[in-house]
DNA sequence: ACAATCAGGACTAAAATGGTCCTCGTTAGC
DNA sequence: GCTAACGAGGACCATTTTAGTCCTGATTGT
């Protein structure tokens, strides 16, 4: 239902754990106690996030990973499309051309509006926003609470 | 990768289908054979549209579906929220509360505030837009066009 | 009565997701 | 130069979700 992945969320946590702490260097056993995700998960999700270059690592003895870049440049939509792809809220919405049914379905246009849409918001997030390092938390205009009143509450207590 | 599933997506072809004829009454089987969706699959998901009140059906001989609305009044937001449950990026930002790690993490609000930007941009979206109905398709602003430029191409040919 | 058509499930196959574990390479300290 | 603490890179498995089929009824025009 839209939604980003559990593990990707976990990596947004570990990140802004990171964030707030920008000079230090993160042992992965250290990362998991923080922020209570299982070592083994946050080991995996850390070496990905090294291959994606959102963080440095140190090998050996005393090594552990710290944040390659600073965190207001780091945006939330970089972080998914190194975990999950690139967003395409449908299969053809990422390009045109792949659905043979789109001179009669019209559909995919439209869905690619959307999508764009969504993505700018993503990129307008950064790290530090998501680590709530910048200003505090800014109040919800009335639309927006107007909104979030239509949505029903969902069960499980996750991280994020 | 915050996406929809191919189910919603197949649902809002065969609303936009039936949106381009508004008086019509479609059997399940021709519309199948109209968007090329397997059979089962069509009856399954006009199942769902009808009990969440988008269309209208008529049993027996002659029976069928039709819009229960004009297409102009009823959003992707909708659409997304009956077939998928509501549009909820992380588990924890359907509400608040319900992370024990809110406290400490911070990331929760953060996420909240992408959701509604999210579904802000559904509930623009009518499903005579996705139909392609209204106006044609409007020109994409150039920043759109940039973002969209960094898509990677995603495999896959499917309906939307 | 009968054939077309929707209603409501049960069921299954396939894929994505979340998570663990093992082996290896690297490095500082002794 | 050993050794212990660390990351790199995968293989692997369990569970859940998703997609899709099928069956058994209930309705209704002809």
């Amino acid at each position: 239902m839209i939604r980003i992945s559990k593990l990707t969320d976990y990596a947004t946590v570990l990140l802004a754990a990171m964030a707030r702490e920008p000079g230090r260097r993160f042992a992965s056993a250290a990362l998991a106690q923080q922020t209570q995700i299982g070592a083994a998960t946050v080991s995996k999700l850390l070496k990905q996030l090294q291959r994606a270059g959102f963080v440095h690592s140190t090998r050996g003895l005393h090594g552990g990973y710290q944040l390659a870049r600073p965190a207001e440049a780091i945006s939330a939509a970089s972080i998914l499309d190194a975990l999950e792809g690139p967003v395409a809220v449908t299969d053809c919405s990422a390009g045109q051309g792949q659905c043979e049914l789109e001179p009669t379905c019209h559909v995919g246009r439209a869905w690619q509006r959307v999508n764009l849409s969504i993505r700018r918001s993503l990129y307008e997030v950064s790290l530090a926003q998501l680590a709530g390092l910048d200003g505090g938390t800014a109040r919800l205009p009335a639309m927006e609470r107007e909104i979030k009143a239509g949505l029903r509450a969902r069960g499980g207590a996750t991280a994020s």
